[in-house]
DNA sequence: GCCCAATGTTTGTATTCCTAACGTTTACCT
DNA sequence: AGGTAAACGTTAGGAATACAAACATTGGGC
C-alpha cells in the first residue's frame, strides 16, 4: 500500500552519516577478515605484537586498545591456530608472553592485504584529492574527541 | 617499562577513522538520549512515526530500518511509558498500529534538542565550510554502498 | 614483612545488527 | 473451494565490539 521510499528526518545528520559508512566500512573489513577467518581483534592484535615484540597480555591489551577482558579470548582463539604462542615469563610468574608464530606473521600478511583492497573498495566514488581531505576531517574529529576523552593520568609521570 | 605510545599501524586508515569518529559520535548521541531515558531506536521509531503516522509494525520497521525482531522489545518499551500506542488492526488482524501519544510526541521533541546539541558538539572543532564538506563526503560514500547493498528487488512494481 | 598495584581470568552487561523458527492470518491461484 | 504462498508479530539467540566487576595470584615499594 505505502511505497516505502523513506527519506527520514535524519538522514543528513552527521551523526548518522558516520554511523552508516562505518557500518559500511565495517561489513567490508570484518567480510574481509572472515574470508580468512579472522576478525578485527585478530588483525589488531597481530599486528601490535609485530610492532612492539612480545609482550605481556596487559601490555598488548593497552597498546592495542583491546580491552583485558577481551585480550584472554583473542589470545586463545590465535593461540588455538598456532598464530600466537602463549608462554609464561620467567621472571614474573603473573605474567604471560605471547609472541608471533612464523604462521601468525603470514596470516597478518595476508589481512594487511585484504585491508588495503577494502580501504579501496570504500574510498572507492571519491578522487584522492577527496580521500585525503576526508582523512584530514575525520582525524581532526577523532583527536579533538579522544582528547575529551582520555583519562587527564598526571602529564609529569 | 615501555612508554605505551601507541601510533598503531592501523591509526590512519580510512575505516578506522570512520569507526573511531562513529564511536564518538555514537557515544555523544546515545548518552543524549539516555539523559532523557531513551535510545537510538526509540528516536527513530518516534520519528518515523511522526513522518509516517500511525502505521503497523512492519511497515515502520521498513521505514526506519529498525529490524523487525527489534521492534517488537522498542515498541514495547515506548509503549509501557505511554509514549506509544499498540492496537489491533479491525482490517486485518495480524497486524498493530502503532500510534503517536502526545505524551511520544513531546518525548520526540526532547530527543531533537538533544541531538541537535550533540551534532554541534561532534562537529565542533570543524568550520561550517568543513562540516559542508565532510557531509558531502559522507553523503557520497553512504550512497554509494547503499547501491551496492540494497536488495535489486524489481524496479517495475 | 605488609600492603598496594599489576596481572590474567571469568563472568556478565549493553548496543546494534542480523538469522531462524513459529503460529496466526491474509492473499493469491487454479 | 481448496491449498499454497506470503506477510505479520513474536520469541529466541548469535556475532562483534566495548566495557565493568570481581577474584586469586604475584611483585615491588616501603
Amino acid at each position: 500500500m505505502e511505497s516505502e521510499e523513506t527519506p527520514a528526518r535524519w538522514e543528513g545528520l552527521p551523526s548518522w552519516l558516520l554511523s552508516q559508512t562505518a557500518h559500511h566500512a565495517h561489513r567490508l573489513v570484518s567480510d574481509g577478515f572472515s574470508s580468512v577467518g579472522a576478525r578485527g581483534y585478530h588483525y589488531r592484535l597481530l599486528a601490535t605484537l609485530e610492532e612492539s615484540g612480545p609482550a605481556s597480555q596487559a601490555a598488548l591489551g593497552r597498546r592495542s586498545g583491546i580491552h583485558l577482558s577481551d585480550m584472554v579470548a583473542t589470545i586463545n582463539e590465535l593461540a588455538d591456530r598456532e598464530l600466537v604462542e602463549r608462554a609464561p615469563d620467567p621472571s614474573d610468574r603473573r605474567r604471560n608472553i605471547i609472541s608471533l608464530t612464523s604462521a601468525g606473521k603470514r596470516q597478518l600478511r595476508r589481512l594487511e592485504k585484504r585491508l588495503a583492497e577494502c580501504q579501496d573498495e570504500l574510498l572507492a566514488p571519491l578522487s584522492p584529492e577527496e580521500r585525503q581531505r576526508l582523512a584530514e576531517l575525520l582525524s581532526r574529529l577523532r583527536d579533538h574527541h579522544d582528547r575529551r576523552t582520555r583519562i587527564p593520568e598526571e602529564p609529569g609521570r
